[in-house]
DNA sequence: CTATATTAGTAACACGCGTTAGTAACACGT
DNA sequence: ACGTGTTACTAACGCGTGTTACTAATATAG
């Protein structure tokens, strides 16, 4: 296409100099000796002809691809990550950039999961990885913990060596539910997020049962049901948990997508929010502020999320090893709402 | 890191035979003889010992990155666009998938767009860029322009000669607004989603005023108001548009987001939707359905856009010249109860 | 004035691959 | 016996860069 490549030769031709000192002097090298008037000279050439080191060539000599992968699954399990793509993408990109990498992104289905990356890690073509939503049955993971290859998931593995970055999901759900009980509420339903065999709905509800003991609410298990990701799962569940007895003053539900098929049931069963149930959700998605009335939530940082998986990523691709294997992050509520309380919204 | 590398001498060596048997066998060169069983050898060898082309090498002598750049600006035009980023990357990546081109990401400031893209191309890491809303004031697009750099845009940019992909606005608009002439309303308001600056605006507005037009409805420009982006505009406008007659039986609100906040506008006043006020709004975003009543909208076809860009880059990359310049995409009525049409939803 | 250290720069290799030009072996027709 | 094809392969170059080992020139010390 583009008429002409300029190597460093043209730069060299252009400067009246050898290859080599172009190369030293473009890449600042340490501890070598080049009269200042030279170096000028270089420079001057090479922003005249407007060089720009061949991003192939520099990967295969120096071994660096100068970017990291991204692997997203497709599957039900990011529903809700999806819904904070583009902050986790902002916040990746910000941390890369701050070290001129670039991101690779790709997205997999789940059965063909282990050849998208291995490939990219095979071929050289990415210098670490962050994966989504890792799943137990990957084997190819097992490849990259033998090969020790600068990986971080966001999301826990339970069992593995793996370094992550998490949310603290007991203690988020701690502040939500804690919120509900200072409210003078005491029959406080759950609905998950998703079944308790993902590890973020399995801590959000200890963190449920841990704050109601705290404060020496008996655990009823007819105030908990299992949400699956979606809506129509919260509708189901909280239809279902209206027809009997006892019905809950206020209902946890730990995920804003859930809790938006949660509210449709209230509303079409006759109650009012907060009125007669007061509820608060988990995520604060965009759209959590807009609802009828606005969803009391918890806002995970999604962008710092991605920002330290980013940073301790770069660390292990420098080699250094990070302090922790385990970064979790706080959450923090949001009250607007449908909890009852009178605050108007900051968020 | 890893051990060792696998080359393709180690592959030569095991099947033995030479490297470039190795490589003309594993590349499935055209017209040259090697007997099936060297073939089957070298396949054998390869696959024994795991063998992955490295990437910068290949990159290297084919001059093909074998990845192409999606440049996101951070900008508020983009955050409609950003809430179809899922839908974007899935689009992209699919397509790309199929000729094994990866997807590199990276958003910049507007400031500093022109040196973030122009990077990625002089460095001949990407072998073609997807522009997710172009700017005018872009000098690097310029620069594109005259090396032929494979480029496509998602939207437009009038006076220039680059290849785009974009959403049918007008007709688009046409649906939503002739949607609602058939339910029998004829003051009906308009809410822009921006300033008619942004020709997405401008091409909506205009699919209202031609809509009316053949209906024989006068245009009045007292139902008219230009949104935003955000909600909050959409709130003010439509605050200040109940306050003043006539009032409107119906409004068209060119973007989802707008319309939420016009929606509380309503609710506020005392109105009732769509008793009083009928509404239709333009996006589709996920939770246009959850909305309180869920909103008539219509649906952008986001991922198919990201499939089209991606496919015609993907020509240009290949040399071919593609048929149109510009591909206009059509969008869906998706009715619900917002609008008093009293269908259930399918969407 | 000679031995040594410092300065300023370069030639040449290696990274791993695709590809062009060439070769060696053999078959075939005359 | 000899040129001409055909088959099955390989040697060697070049892609553009980073880097090591080396040199030539000059300064410094004894």
């Amino acid at each position: 296409m583009s008429a002409k490549r300029i190597t460093s030769s043209d730069v060299a031709k252009q400067a009246g100099v050898s290859r080599t000192t172009v190369s030293l002097v473009l890449n600042d090298v340490e501890g070598i000796q080049i009269s200042d008037e030279t170096r000028s000279r270089v420079i001057r050439a090479a922003k005249k002809l407007g060089y720009v080191p061949d991003a192939a060539a520099q990967a295969l000599v120096s071994r660096k691809a100068q970017s990291i992968g991204l692997i997203l699954t497709r599957n039900p399990h990011h529903i809700s990550s999806d819904a904070f793509l583009n902050q986790i993408l902002d916040g990746l990109i910000t941390a890369a950039h701050e070290h001129s990498i670039r991101l690779l992104i790709d997205i997999v289905e789940v059965e063909h999961q282990q050849k998208a990356y291995l490939e990219l890690v095979r071929a050289n073509r990415i210098d670490g990885l962050i994966l989504s939503g890792p799943r137990f049955d990957d084997e190819a993971l097992l490849s990259l913990q033998a090969d020790q290859f600068p990986t971080v998931l966001m999301g826990q593995l339970p069992d593995t060596d793996f370094f992550s970055v998490d949310i603290d999901n007991f203690s988020a759900a701690q502040q939500a539910v804690e919120h509900l009980v200072k409210l003078g509420h005491e029959k406080i339903a759950c609905i998950t997020n998703a079944a308790l065999s993902y590890t973020a709905a399995a801590d959000r509800m200890s963190g449920y049962r841990e704050t109601l003991a705290t404060h020496d609410i008996p655990y009823d298990e007819a105030l908990v049901r299992y949400g699956d990701f979606n809506p129509e799962s919260g509708y189901q569940q909280m239809k279902d948990m209206l027809l009997q007895e006892p019905l809950p003053s206020a209902v946890f539900v730990a995920s804003d997508v859930v809790a938006i098929g949660a509210k449709a049931a209230i509303v079409e069963a006759g109650f009012n929010i907060p009125g007669d149930v007061a509820m608060v959700g988990f995520d604060d998605i965009p759209l959590a502020r807009y609802l009828d009335p606005p969803l009391t939530t918890v806002r995970l940082p999604a962008s710092e999320l991605a920002t330290r998986a980013s940073q301790v990523l770069i660390q292990l691709i420098q080699g250094k090893k990070p302090k922790k294997k385990l970064v979790l992050l706080d959450s923090q509520l949001v009250v607007r709402r449908s909890c009852g309380a009178g605050m108007l919204s900051a968020g």
